[in-house]
DNA sequence: CCCGAAGTTCGATGATCGTCGAAGTGTTTG
DNA sequence: CAAACACTTCGACGATCATCGAACTTCGGG
């Protein structure tokens, strides 16, 4: 088995951790961009969300994100194409993502 | 009308706000006590949830819960009893409370 | 083969945070 | 009335954070 990227197991996703990285207005627009768009690049979600940073700025914000376990990410070619980790989150904390992304588009999984 | 402490009103509650106010593992404690044993004092709270910190550290704490609209005080006497805005949490960030207290407890509403 | 695109890593900087003790305010109790 | 109680407020401290630009790596396309 060979990861290209980090990812902490599911058992070891914290709620503290989890919050605090969802406190971030630019990292909850990033899930819920992510949660509306489905996978896609860093690129992508930052145009898409609208966030006006820079990019070490947006990678710093995603690997947050990363190490807490809300998102997982993948390598293919020059990019990384990330998505949710819904399946972990919703068995670790049950409807927590859910009400974070909050609209009726909840129901998009 | 008189109001002896400063609360925001319930449109006023931002996400993001509640998410950091809950990311700290002792003001997570705190509400999840909270919404274990109902109305109680600061001293009681800090009692119940096992918190060893001073007392400014838990003033400091109360205060950051309740400026972000997740606890309601009340002044008796001495006392600050504190309650959960649950209603207000609820109607602004449906499943959002529920999914932070966790275990099935979640159903002592 | 080289250049641009996509991200990451590395300081650095200013802001915010959690923590404390000391001092203050108001309340109950002996 | 004085002392104990229940908190809050006020600096102060070290730690963490969000942000940036510059330099670096890796991949894709002419």
């Amino acid at each position: 088995m060979s990861e290209e990227v980090i990812h902490p197991p599911a058992e070891e996703l914290s709620m503290p951790k989890v919050l605090a990285a969802l406190a971030d207005p630019a990292r909850l627009a990033t899930v819920r961009t992510l949660a509306r768009v489905g996978e896609s690049s860093c690129g992508q979600i930052q145009h898409d969300a609208g966030l006006e940073v820079s990019k070490s700025t947006m990678s710093h914000h995603l690997r947050i994100l990363r190490e807490a376990g809300i998102t997982h990410s993948r390598v293919q070619g020059a990019r990384r194409l990330l998505t949710l980790r819904r399946d972990d989150l919703d068995a670790r904390f049950p409807g927590l993502l859910d009400a974070v992304i909050q609209p009726e588009l909840a129901a998009s999984r």
